[in-house]
RNA sequence: GCCCCGGUGGUGGAAUUGGUAGACACGCAGGACUUAAAAUCCUGUGACCCGCAACGGUCGUAACGGUUCAACUCCGUUCCGGGGCACCA
């Protein structure tokens, strides 16, 4: 009988499905294990190979555990809102809920192929209002939540609320450095306005609720956005390049626009302390810490040296006008060797302190940095900035150093100023060097003058009082001396900005808030879901709004009667990562509909125990669910403050691309010959023939090899053209590099008759320049894309090979964390492993096993040999090993080596190989549970009892040790384990090869590493 | 510019704590079976040297250096590839 895969898993898919064989329940008396996949955003393109890596990773882990004895929870689901499909219905018209629901049936189709233990009745979509409802609700929790520093936590508006009204704010200052509603900070004035319960009382409710907007987790403010007036619309930064947008190519301004954001900055702390509670990679938690940037240092309060009096009599200016310039520095000890300050051009200093010699200097710098975007500044290697002609002292040593401002100082981050030290710091050193302003040595004699000291265990020198002191207990000492003499303070400051959270666009969740006289307004719980409404145009709507601010029948909020009320609904929607930061919660209860899940239920299923996805959301997605999960923590709804315990990184699956090289035309000086029209010596002169160059030949030519004039001897030759060079020397041939479909390739040969059939017969009529009677592509790593032909569908791979094949394949290709190009040739082997597996159980007589006679008596019942249950012994160890540590390419490998062995034993016996088949189910479940059927087993092999490793079997008496002298293995002795040193010297000593290496000498000492080697050292 | 990951045969990769480098596959070459093909099976396969051969030897994990009885593994320097970034003071 042949293994007939397709018919067998056609099969068992249906009985699966059939007896709900993924069901899973929220009691059970097992010990729970939840294993989550990042879901996937349902493109239009539908999976291709690299989609189902992780999957494929989760699935095996699932399975394993379940026969562990888990009751697991192994749920998938879409990500389903999305600019994508935004674009779509823009370029389209269709509706994006029409064409995600295709793409979803699309996606599932591709994932029911693979065979994937989903629990389908948990599935979710985050654009469907049954699910976003829960996602308005989460939003209205934060937004009536605020972060109470005392306590380190989220509490209710309510409580603050109460506090304001018996103490006002004294307690609790407002927690952002500035304001965000414009409105307040013109109303109020300083930085951090204080105000008694009296003020509290006497502010009218506009002021009352601007100031709790100041606090609440999910607030309004204003934010810059990238603006291109031509398009009408906001942009992604990396949807600008150069100041003009990606596509057209227009002008992008910096426009402030009303934003919601998540008040993520309050848990900065906790983001990263709490990372120490988790199983994730060294690099992820890097990145993590990376992006959250907790530094300790200090404020420090420079005195601006006499302004300008021309400028001070101009703006009307006194002394007391100019309080000084705040930096933030992470290293105080080096105050001694400032010897410049720099401010970003942004700042709002840089206008007041600017000299009249110095403005139109000034002005223009400041001009072009703003026409710069974020990216440019932060990717320039070349060094800019401009003098103020403005003076700062510095409160340490009273030394006067003069303010530049730079585009490498970013006014986000700190106070959007620095006091440099050219001594001590890399950039400040070279910006100095640029600008020949003069270097104070901090350092002594371990400063050279050719680069900075960042070394921080250094003694500091010409330093004041501070002179000899190491670099920390010098930044003690200069923080004391600053607080003592209020010239500043002890800062901790973290890189992370709070999360902006609102886009101006329609596929999205829109936001349960209504506005009245620049009040925001909360829906009540029982008007969620809030629900899109329906549109005809995708336009953004004015002044930057969304599309939604167009259906003014859905945006203003008539009376009953009809009356304007005034009252309008907020018109942006939520980001991508709404709906995907609490997801995870909703797979243990997505049913419910009294709230997004129960608290019981959370409690049984706790943190997601497995997690695997790329590393693309290491900061975005990862530091998010973080969040709100710590929030809704907080506020008593769940249990666990950090959502995903255990996270393994999946690599990227890269693309093998292929490119053809077509000749596009001959230039002689001015004028050009065109392929594509004309000279073309054929019947008829209009016809144009694309003529392909095959990859040697092209590479031929880059390397000079060959020359211009032989290539297009050979182009005129292959394309019956005549094109004549004018002059032999003076002309160019123009080449064009075209991915072509990976698909009509076999290895690097391009199938050419499946080439001209390509693209709708495009190059039907193609000519080419082929060598050795073939045409061979150029190849290349690069991102698998549609866009780039590179792709290949697990579909094809599955309907040819079977999808325990595939599985494994994808397995084997290598470790999952690590990336790698995609190459279908290896597939074979696997297969064939799985074809030798099927002929242990069925031989070439025919059947030995069949569901009537289930065991062949006189082979399958018999005692198994030493041999064979050292096999299976060794193989159920490494196969849980494996597994355990993920290392699943190896797992098969161990698989293919023990049915190797057992081929070898012709071992056939039902009490070794049915032990296999479980070990091999949740790689291969398929196959495995057909063979185990066959066996008679009644039960199903996803819950069969997993083999339990005995150490009896696989123990040996000796070993074949490596002998080395000096460290290069000479020969090979079998010694018994246990053997003594002494015994083991002996036994070498008397070893012939041995003596040869010893050449007469005696060792000068024998090591012996019991189980692993043994060294003679001479 | 900064951060992270990686570099091992023709190819994907293995070597889990420093202990026989190249497991397992792919590919390739030769052979068996077959009229033939497919399928299957067997043998060989890092490079080089010596030799009729068994055996043996030298080199070899991007490059160079170091630690060690012993280094793909640890340390230092350099080069190359991939990914990320908010020049984070």
């Amino acid at each position: 009988m042949e293994y007939n895969f397709r018919e067998i898993e056609k099969r068992w898919q249906q009985q699966w499905k059939e007896t709900g064989a993924y069901k899973v329940s929220n009691s059970s008396s097992k010990p729970k294990y939840y294993v989550l996949d990042m879901f996937p955003y349902p493109s239009g393109a539908g999976l291709h190979v690299g989609h189902p890596l992780g999957y494929i990773a989760s699935d095996i882990f699932a399975r394993y555990k379940r026969l562990k004895g888990f009751n697991v929870l192994h749920p998938m689901g879409y990500d389903a809102f999305g600019l994508p499909a935004e674009q779509y219905a823009i370029d389209h018209g269709i509706h994006p809920a029409v064409s995600t629901e295709k793409n979803i049936n699309t996606f599932r189709k591709q994932l029911d192929n693979i065979g994937f233990c989903y629990d389908w009745d948990r599935e979710i979509r985050t654009s469907d209002p049954e699910y976003y409802k829960w996602t308005q609700w989460i939003f209205l929790r934060l937004f009536k939540s605020w972060f109470n520093r005392k306590t380190k936590k989220a509490e209710s508006i309510d409580e603050l609320i109460k506090i304001f009204e018996t103490e006002g704010n004294i307690n609790h200052e407002i927690p952002n450095s500035r304001f965000q509603i414009s409105n307040l900070s013109a109303a109020a004035d300083l930085k951090s306005p204080v105000f008694s319960a009296a003020n509290w009382a006497s502010f009218d409710e506009f002021t009352q609720q601007s100031i709790l907007m100041e606090y609440r987790l999910a607030y309004c403010g204003y934010g810059e956005v990238n603006w291109c007036e031509a398009l009408g619309t906001v942009l992604a930064n990396d949807e600008v390049i150069n100041g003009v947008s990606e596509r057209g190519g227009h002008p992008v301004v910096k426009k402030k626009l009303r934003q919601w954001y998540l008040r993520i900055t309050e848990y900065a702390d906790r983001l990263q302390n709490d990372l120490d509670t988790l199983e994730w990679s060294d690099a992820m938690k890097e990145m993590q810490t990376n992006w959250i940037g907790r530094s300790s240092g200090a404020e420090i309060v420079f005195k601006l040296a006499s302004p300008p009096a021309p400028l001070r009599e101009e703006k009307g200016l006194g002394d007391e006008a100019t309080p000084g310039v705040r930096v933030y520095t992470t290293r105080p000890d080096t105050i001694f060797g400032v010897d410049f300050m720099v401010l970003a051009p942004e700042h709002e200093l840089v206008e007041q302190i600017t000299t009249p010699e110095q403005k139109a200097t000034v002005d223009e710098y400041v001009a072009w940095v703003k026409s710069r975007s974020e990216r440019e500044r932060m990717a320039e290697k070349k060094i800019s900035g401009c003098f103020t002609g403005a003076y700062a002292i510095n409160p340490l040593s009273g030394k006067e150093i003069p303010i530049w401002i730079s585009e490498y100082v970013l006014a986000g981050y700190g106070t959007g100023a620095i006091m440099a030290v050219p001594s001590g710091d890399e950039r400040d050193h070279k910006f100095a060097q640029y600008f020949g302003i003069p270097i104070t040595n901090i350092f002594g004699d371990v400063y050279k003058g050719d680069e900075a000291i960042a070394d921080k265990n250094v003694t500091l020198y010409n330093s004041g009082f501070i002179t000899g002191l190491k670099v920390k207990d010098a930044a003690e000492e200069v923080i004391e001396w600053l607080e003592d003499n209020g010239n500043g303070e002890r800062k901790i400051n973290y890189k992370m900005r709070d999360a902006a959270f609102s886009r101006q666009r329609y596929w999205g969740e829109p936001f349960p808030i209504i506005w009245k006289d620049g009040i925001a307004y909360p829906l009540k719980e029982s008007e969620l879901p809030l629900e899109l409404p329906h549109v005809d145009s995708y336009k953004p709507g004015p002044e930057g709004e969304g599309p939604l601010a167009n259906i003014s029948s859905w945006v203003d909020i008539p009376t009953l009667d009809g009356d304007p009320t005034g009252l309008r609904r907020e018109t942006n929607t939520m980001p991508g990562y709404a709906g995907s930061s609490w997801y995870f919660l909703r797979y243990m209860d997505p049913h419910n509909k009294e709230i997004f899940c129960d608290r019981e239920v959370s409690d049984y299923w706790n943190q997601v125990d497995l997690y695997i996805g790329g590393t693309e959301h290491a900061v975005g997605h990862l530091l998010y669910s973080r969040m709100w999960t710590k929030a809704l923590y907080d506020l008593g709804y769940i249990g666990f403050n950090e959502p995903f315990k255990k996270l393994v990184n999946q690599g990227m699956i890269q693309g093998s691309s292929r490119f053809v090289y077509r000749f596009t035309s001959v230039s002689f000086g001015n004028s050009i010959q065109d392929a594509g029209k004309g000279f073309i010596s054929d019947s008829n002169e209009e016809e144009s023939y694309p003529i392909f160059i095959s990859y040697s030949i092209y590479q031929k030519y880059l390397d000079k090899e060959i020359s211009k004039r032989d290539l297009l001897n050979l182009i005129n030759e292959a394309g019956n053209t005549t094109f004549i060079p004018v002059d032999e020397n003076d002309f160019e041939i123009a080449l064009l590099k075209i991915h072509v479909d990976v698909n009509i390739v076999d290895g690097i040969e391009l199938d050419i008759e499946a080439f001209k059939r390509w693209r709708n017969y495009e190059y039907s009529n193609a000519r080419f320049v082929l060598e050795n009677g073939k045409y061979i592509c150029g190849t290349e790593i690069e991102k698998m894309s549609k866009s780039k032909f590179n792709t290949v569908n697990p579909d094809d791979l599955v309907n040819k090979y079977g999808a325990d094949t595939f599985r494994m394949y994808e397995m084997f290709l290598g470790p999952v964390e690590q990336s790698k190009p995609w190459d279908t040739k290896g597939i074979e082997g696997v297969h064939r492993f799985l074809k030798k597996l099927w002929r242990l159980f069925y031989d070439e007589a025919g059947p030995t096993w069949t569901l009537a006679a289930p065991t062949s008596l006189e082979r399958a019942e018999d005692e198994p040999t030493a041999e064979e249950l050292k096999v299976l012994h060794r193989t159920i160890k490494k196969i849980e090993e494996d597994t355990e540590r993920f290392s699943f390419n190896t797992a098969v490998s161990a698989f293919m080596i023990a049915v190797n062995e057992l081929t070898e034993l012709k071992c056939n016996k039902k009490s070794i190989l049915e032990k296999l088949l479980v070990l091999l189910a949740p790689y291969a479940p398929h196959i495995s549970e057909e063979l185990w059927r066959q066996l008679g087993n009644t039960g199903s092999v996803l819950d069969a009892a997993y083999p339990v490793f005995e150490e009896k079997y696989v123990t040996e008496s000796s070993k074949s040790y490596p002998i080395a002298v000096n460290g290069k293995t000479r020969t090979e002795i079998t010694i018994a384990l246990d053997a003594t040193q002494q015994q083991v010297e002996e036994i070498v000593m008397a070893d012939a090869v041995v003596q040869k290496w010893l050449g007469g000498k005696a060792p000068k000492k024998i090591i012996y590493v019991k189980n692993r080697m043994i060294n003679v050292v001479i």
